[in-house]
DNA sequence: ATGAAAGCGCTAACAG
DNA sequence: CTGTTAGCGCTTTCAT
């Protein structure tokens, strides 16, 4: 079914390689002959069979991108379109390796793509751990690989979240904010040596920062210890909102919904008593008709970065590929409709 | 860098086959040199080069997933998650091809993927129009495919729109209703004969289905021609929301939170005195603390019966694959909070 | 129970 | 300008 170089060259009485020069341009070739190939190629339907040509290159042209879900983790559509975009743009193929739940339990297993050495190199999207196992893999057998959203001595490209949760909160500071509080519904931060996510500690961190340089002290609103379900977002938010000491604005990430919502039903205006700032905007479209301020997580440049550099070190030809160091992606602020000063006494 | 069965041949004093032989298990091997080759091959650090197999083997291994993003379309985890699933617990590995808006105004261009034949078969979600030279592709080489989200002759495994438009308006006619409209803020649907998504063309059709069941009048809530920006849907439903002959229920699709918004904004209670049923929940945390009621697209089911479809086509090793007959997944009914018995004269 | 030979489709190196 | 040779890493077939 499959027309090959032989058949192409059968076909119009040559060898196998003059196609291949012809279909490829190398070389040099008679104006007449090569003609004669294109045409028979294109009649008899060829294909140049992909495998073959990375088997006899030693490479694959194919990456490997490594990610768990769970329930709260997603593959976010830009995400991809940055590396599958970076990608072609080299020729590169993309290979997704997703990892279950029950892997990441069980020791000792590891994706096919991982096993069969079908990438020339990987790009790892993690937000828990991974088990040990395939770091090891990764580690040890020196498969080039780039870690992405996550914090690593080398080789890492993760969001800045701590210079975006103190850009943000200096915002807000300068509009002349004074009660400034950091709202969390979901991971508690209290005991800081607890496994979570890089952003968590550093989103809180780049809030204390900022906070502290102004002098004013820090405020969280927080279930602690519990968080705060989704059910009992807005119910929860109505009460803050009605204490007499309430805050003049919030700093969230992602849970501006519910905020929104109970302010509505509450009276409180937004942002006119109330500033909603949200440090993980993202390309899904606002669900009310406000736009909401905050910094946007450029995940398409994140792809993009990740890819470079992981091709970076494939280019590399020698045994061990460089480390490079880590990159962090700087957000980007998005003004929005629900950052304004802070209400005056007189209003 | 990379062990090869030579290598461990060399290393233990076979020659490859037999460590070929050991490794799969295959053929009857003594035990000593059974296990002698397994301790090299792990001391060696030994993986399978997965695509030299293929070579062997005739077949890739190697399932195609092609689809296209713009602003609207996006690949849902839960899909993904599906089909690599389903894939995996076949030894088959997931390649993304992903096609580019330039890509789809190009003629004559297709990805990588289909270009140099990497792929057994293919997974084909999109949501516009493929370039003719791609849908050729598919049909005229006959590369095994499996369309995703959209009705074919054959081959094809979609949502079954026009049920769960019928099912959940006439879940609302048992309750009660009779003004029951439905609510559409992006989509036109004046011309039918334009190029939509087919689902556009069920959903309202399940609609109108049920209502003339029931002998109740149809009533569209959109702005005809034009469609509503997100930036005034919810100033867009406090209109009809505040009319006096307004429905007490809507079917909506997605838009449920500018819905919400406004109910609330307006003094309308949700569900007391008004029913909100959306035909598109997903896996998405909710917006607000209400738990919309509507009708569930379970992704991770068309991925799994995208799959086995097309893997089932890739087991007739005949020359060309048997058509298969479309596949339409139903929706699932997810009661929520949001759908009630229409307010009584008295209330 | 193991080995020898052959070949999947393609391309690099060297001839001519 | 074109052909010959060889081999990427693996597995199938046939022989021993």
């Amino acid at each position: 079914l499959a027309a090959t170089l032989k058949d192409i060259a059968e076909d119009v009485g040559v060898t196998p390689v003059t196609v291949s020069r012809a279909l490829r341009g190398t070389g040099r070739i008679s104006a007449d002959t090569r003609q004669r190939i294109l045409d028979a190629a294109q009649r008899l339907r060829y294909r140049p069979h992909g495998l073959a040509r990375s088997m006899r290159q030693g490479r694959t042209g194919i990456v490997g991108l490594i990610f768990t879900t769970d329930d709260r983790a997603t593959l976010p559509t830009p995400l991809l379109a940055g590396i599958q975009d970076e990608l072609a743009s080299q020729s590169y193929e993309l290979m997704l390796g997703k990892i279950s739940k029950a892997q990441l339990a069980e020791p000792g297993t590891a994706s096919a793509l991982l096993r069969h050495w079908m990438a020339d190199g990987l790009l790892i999207n993690h937000q828990i751990d991974l088990p040990g196992s395939i770091v090891q893999l990764i580690e040890e057998d020196r498969v080039p690989a780039v870690w992405m959203n996550s914090k690593h001595a080398c080789n890492c490209v993760y969001f800045d979240d701590a210079d975006a949760a103190l850009r943000a909160t200096r915002h807000l500071i300068e509009l002349g904010h004074r009660r400034i509080a950091y709202l969390d519904y979901s991971h508690p931060i209290e005991r800081l040596d607890q496994p979570e996510h890089y952003s968590v500690y550093d989103r809180f961190a780049g809030y204390v920062a900022a906070m502290n340089e102004a002098d004013l002290p820090p405020q969280t609103i927080m279930n602690h210890g519990k968080g705060v379900g989704w059910t009992q977002r807005a119910a929860f938010s109505r009460e803050w909102m009605t204490r007499p000491d309430r805050p003049t604005a919030v700093v969230c990430y992602g849970n501006n919904a519910p905020v929104l919502f109970a302010a509505q039903s509450v009276g409180l205006r937004v942002p006119d008593d109330l500033s909603i700032l949200d440090l993980s905007l993202d390309d899904a479209l606002p669900v009310c008709d406000v736009r909401v301020s905050g910094m946007y997580l450029p995940q398409e440049a994140l792809g993009r970065a990740a890819v470079r550099r992981l091709l970076q070190r494939l280019a590399t030809d020698g045994d061990a590929p460089e480390p490079i160091n880590p990159l962090a992606i700087d957000m980007e602020f998005r003004p929005g409709q629900t950052c304004a000063p802070p209400p005056q006494p007189g209003d």
